[in-house]
DNA sequence: TTGACATGCAACTATATGGTTGCATAATTG
DNA sequence: CAATTATGCAACCATATAGTTGCATGTCAA
């Protein structure tokens, strides 16, 4: 949960997210290509992600595939943000009353 | 973007959304209430929340209470989630093809 | 076997983060 | 007005983070 979340929050790593959404399979070397990082700050990065369940990886030979596994994050996320879907269907109807309703007593009081 | 998956990424934060969720209307005093964190703690998640619009609040007198926001992430996050919701689709018929997809040079040389 | 290539590991630095405490300010109550 | 209450601001601390560089290890090709 905080890990998704916290690899989500870093511009870089939902970049290489992008590009492995764009192109799965990716090694190490092919992320670094026009990365304005060092490789070593890509693999963190990579790492991260890979932690967080957000990359799956594949070996073969010395290379290190990387591929988006979308699985976890939908699980999740969409669990979570639900939450905030019903949130916000309430809010057409309540914000506006939830809001009154709890001006009133001082309303009441300042009408007196 | 990047706050709002910063402002998630936090437990204590995560938990006083939920607080909101279940309650409007809330002060930073309300909030406090049986949090394990000094009030200055709170306001700082608090604060956090704010600037990442996942909480609006509303002055009245000396209180400042505390709604849940749910529309911009529902517009945002949904909308990136929603790239990932793609991915898991291709995913089902795709995942293991792209892998044998990549495999293949290799193999074909295991092979022979 | 030797060299080249892909990655991993470790140490280091600067800055951000989560938390604290103390004091200042604004509004309510009596 | 005085006392209380709700919040804000600022300084401070420990740790985590994003990034670096240098070196070690493992795999492929000639």
């Amino acid at each position: 949960m905080t890990d998704i979340f916290h690899a989500l929050a870093d511009e870089s790593r939902r970049l290489l997210l992008d590009r492995l959404f764009e192109k799965g399979g990716q090694s190490l070397t092919d992320l670094c290509e026009g990365f304005p990082m060092s490789r070593q700050g890509v693999a963190k990065h990579l790492g991260i992600l890979e932690k967080a369940n957000l990359v799956s990886v594949h070996w073969q030979g010395r290379s290190k595939l990387h591929y988006l596994n979308p699985v976890p994050l939908g699980d999740i996320v969409h669990r979570w943000v639900g939450k905030f879907e019903d949130a916000r269907i309430a809010a057409l109807t309540d914000f506006k009353d939830q809001i009154e309703d709890n001006q009133k007593p001082k309303q009441e009081k300042r009408r007196a």
